[in-house]
DNA sequence: TTGACTTTACGACAAAAGTCGTAAATACTA
DNA sequence: TAGTATTTACGACTTTTGTCGTAAAGTCAA
């Protein structure tokens, strides 16, 4: 399963919370993101981070004309997910997803619109297991 | 939504690693630990962060009679889940659950068994969706 | 042009985490 | 009981992170 497994990038508690601020507020200046993090921390603080999300290659930075540089996310909210939800069902559930899907959904007001959506995934989920089941063994 | 929520112990991916060791296999003396790994680092380096993970509570340590030590997990695997995945909803995918229920439903094999649990969460979902949509606006 | 404000560059420091080496303390066996 | 093997105690070093201070460089309006 998850035959395009990409880069699988792993972030710190610390580098998630600046990628989830680039993800969400696009390219952003530096103080722009000091003000967005949403707490009180250094200006030179963000500065540095930030700086090393773009050693890491997890953000670049880019300097147009003479307006201040902005920094964006390099890697997709979906491929850290991916990576740090894989890692939680190894690690936490021994490889049972249910659990993790569990509290998820048990924990969380899903819309109507989402339910559908789920129930889709779960059929879908269905017919995989029929069909796989057939030729697999 | 979650009023339960206990103390959200927080651990880096290594704490983690050990963590998921103690809570796959049961109390296990130091020797034991370093076997079970399965990757190699030092004897050594396995006692320190035992050790560490004993002075943050995460983890405890007893002595019986003349056998070595034997350390267990502190908390919960539930707990430690709770709190990396909502951090995971709330950074990468901004509060929306569905996209990691995604991705764990359509990247996994979910037994027959699996699936109609599933189904039942989300029933209940529903349910919940109903009867609260009426008195809580 | 110059003074004020903004943006960058650098370097420092501390705490947390990962990795070990050495050697003292225990336990076990021949 | 001696010698050997296992278990513990400690301390040290490195890397990664988070946090800043200081000051140089750049921008802009008066």
């Amino acid at each position: 399963m998850d035959m395009t497994k990409q880069k699988q990038a792993k972030l710190s508690a610390g580098e998630m919370e600046l990628m989830g601020l680039l993800w969400e507020h696009g390219p952003v200046s530096l103080s722009e993101a000091h003000e967005k993090i949403g707490r009180s921390i250094g200006y030179t603080t963000m500065q540095t981070r930030l700086n090393r999300l773009v050693e890491k290659k997890l953000a670049s930075s880019e300097k147009t004309g003479r307006q201040p540089t902005r920094y964006s996310a390099n890697v997709e909210p979906e491929q850290v997910g991916a990576g740090a939800l894989d890692q939680l069902v190894e690690k936490v559930t021994r490889g049972r997803v249910l659990p993790l899907v569990a509290h998820l959904v048990e924990n969380t007001e899903l819309s109507e619109k989402e339910l559908t959506e789920l129930k889709q995934l779960v059929k879908a989920a269905e017919a995989r297991l029929k069909t796989q089941g057939a030729d697999d063994a």
